[in-house]
DNA sequence: AGCCTTAACTCAAAACATTTGAATAAAGTA
DNA sequence: TACTTTATTCAAATGTTTTGAGTTAAGGCT
């Protein structure tokens, strides 16, 4: 995360080999290749192309997968992504509860942790992580640790703009954590909030595979926004972009705890239809069993539940235009912690605006699109991170605040 | 402008000097410094930074002023950065006109052109710019010209939204059009639209200055936005970020040509504020003499043109709001064509959301500010583009897309 | 004053990574 | 079979940065 006033690093021989490295994997994580095709792409010698791909095959990263027979001349011997070739941590931190997960740097999880959280103070939770993470690496013929990712909710050094039920994590300073978390972990930290993580996973892993501009619309206790523009997270000057929720798509609207009237978040989000479905009986106050209610009331075609999607649809589309006004996107991915169906008969019933910069000829990608994330959406997107950092070429921020298992 | 798809180059060490050299010119922008603490900032070591300061010093491009006192050892001879040392050109293209301004790298106009335009044609357009260009590089002791900047009205491949009054440019294909100007001009060349490149403009010497990551609201003949991040500019997938004046502020509200009930633009904009005085008989119908009217209005406390900016204040705090929230800017800067004391009024009578991560403690930076734009801002955007890619190390994208004077 | 410390800077050699050019390998084509 | 095309490797050359040993210039201390 780097959130510090903006400083610019100079390059050298090592930075220069670390970058060519991830533009390389970054090539391969798409689609599999052969060393020529790799060095048109990236405008790097083949020589050089060669020279990389013998140490990242050493490291096992890649692995090369017969000849892919061609036109003209020699096959070229392709090489591939090789998912299994290392680990990575991911951790959510939520006021309850902490969740982590191994994944292979393809994105596959191999271990799956939850712990209810007595204490959230960064000491407290550092040392439960340390000792999840430990536990995770005694497993014997484990591939190499590349690094964790951690997810914290936000947004940052704000006060009341919390989504309702969640809360900021007091003492969570996002630009202490990594360096302490490093400590503590014994790896490479790479820190970002839940949105825009879960924004990579789906973008590595999911619904928005091959696409480098898009925004992902992140229900999780309210409704969160990543943005990755040109391959790359966007996170304002205090890491706190993509603050959808509050956004006012209502004028004079639903009044919201953070002062404004009609945030979007209180339309459009899982507290939204569960307060919705509480209001009218069809669910218990304690919101618990909603996942299943919803499916149930889906599949009967409740007519209290299709009134909350109406409502919800009619201020998504104006969300929608206005996030493809001002981000121009490939496309908008909808996911989080609200059932498939439910996102779907959302994303069926949206009326888009006419004036948007996203209504063009010849558009390749559906406007919007649901993801396909799970419950773990967001340790996998601390994953994401890691791999994310492994695998794309850097921007020019300072070192210091983007260290990394390729350094 | 690079909104191809996403593509990654990889770095030789020609690239690492190209780009060492940016950072060290670009720190030397923002303040004086000896070769020593553009070292410590860089990461690089002196020897590097003082190679290139020897280059830079031969090019003209910084100068040495003298050593500055510290507390012990021997002082350091402070590098400045010179802003004489070279010209860029900015063009803006109009349906109507062409301007053309061309400035030191300072960002001083040293001569300013205009001319009306007949045909829009590309051919005909890039035929008057290189004319105009050989005119002023005839200009004898003229510095070394790095560039010309292009700035034309967006959105780009999207029909029916561009602003009343003004039409996106027939056959000004963004992706075609640079490369035709270079060979036209025989200068690298850069082009973006309007808002992103004033907004480069009001950071590099207006009131943006200093700050990495802001947005600008550009009065033009509707309403546009130019987003900075840390220092680059935000495009989008297909160049049209920022389509901020068709972003619905009220649903419901005012009809719009694209098809919108409530665009911003019908709001907040010269158009708006000319029809509502036109409606009151303030304004002759062909809104000559906009300004000095304004001028007068605003001296006398004028009813309407109050009335005007209560129903535009109440718009744009919302759009603030929202700005703050997906973007989080360090600051948002209102300019362009519309006089500085209607800007001072519509910024006084803002009510800024509550619910904004904006509002933070200890702010150091003012939510809102005016600009110090003029009526050339759009060419001097245009020519801060320039100077912007000569100063600003690049991120990652192919060679092919971003070319330079310094490759 | 003279000597020490600190800091900026320079010079020449060494290190690093990429590129270049020639050579080899493997396939299709005439 | 000879030729063309494409992929790949080898060894030498190139470009840039870093390193380490000085040199210069200032303040502080005795």
């Amino acid at each position: 995360m780097s959130i510090r006033p903006h400083q610019i690093a100079g390059k050298n021989a090592e930075k220069t080999k670390a970058h060519n490295r991830r533009v390389v994997l970054g090539y391969l994580q798409g689609r599999d290749a052969g060393r020529a095709e790799i060095a048109r792409a990236s405008g790097l010698s083949t020589q050089t192309v060669s020279n990389l791909m013998a140490e990242l095959e050493a490291e096992n990263l890649v692995q090369p997968a017969g000849r892919r027979p061609s036109a003209r001349g020699q096959p070229p011997l392709v090489y591939h992504f090789n998912a299994k070739g290392a680990a990575v941590l991911g951790f959510e931190v939520r006021p309850d509860a902490l969740t982590m997960v191994v994944t292979d740097i393809g994105g596959t999880p191999i271990v799956t942790q939850h712990e209810r959280l007595a204490q959230t103070s960064p000491e407290t939770v550092l040392a439960q992580m340390a000792q999840m993470a430990g536990a995770a690496r005694e497993t014997p013929d484990y591939p190499r640790i590349l690094g964790a990712g951690l997810v914290i909710p936000g947004p940052f050094g704000v006060e009341g703009l919390s989504a309702a039920g969640a809360t900021t994590l007091p003492g969570w300073d996002p630009l202490r954590i990594p360096a302490l978390a490093e400590a503590a972990l014994g790896l490479p930290v790479h820190l970002d909030k839940d949105a825009t993580a879960a924004a990579l996973a789906e973008g590595m892993f999911g619904a928005a595979q091959g696409l480098s501009s898009y925004a992902f619309l992140y229900f999780g206790s309210g409704l969160g926004l990543g943005v990755i523009i040109q391959g790359h997270p966007l996170r304002g000057a205090f890491g706190n972009a993509g603050e959808l929720g509050h956004v006012v798509i209502e004028p004079g609207g639903l009044p919201c705890d953070c002062g404004n009237l009609g945030c979007l978040e209180q339309y459009v989000s899982r507290l939204s239809v569960q307060r919705h479905l509480i209001a009218r009986g069809l669910l218990p106050a304690d919101t618990r069993g909603t996942d299943a209610t919803i499916a149930r009331l889906l599949d009967v075609d409740d007519n209290a539940l299709s009134d909350w999607v109406d409502q919800a649809a009619k201020a998504l589309s104006r969300a929608i235009g206005m996030l493809e006004n001002l981000f121009d996107p490939q496309s908008i991915i909808l996911g989080g912690a609200l059932p498939d169906g439910l996102l779907d008969l959302l994303i069926a019933r949206l009326t888009l605006p006419l004036g948007s910069v996203s209504r063009r000829e010849g558009r390749s990608q559906p406007r919007v699109v649901r993801g396909t994330s799970g419950r773990l959406t967001a340790a996998l997107g601390a994953a994401a991170l890691v791999i994310h950092y492994t695998v794309t070429p850097r921007l020019d921020a300072h070192p210091m605040e983007q260290p990394n298992a390729f350094n």
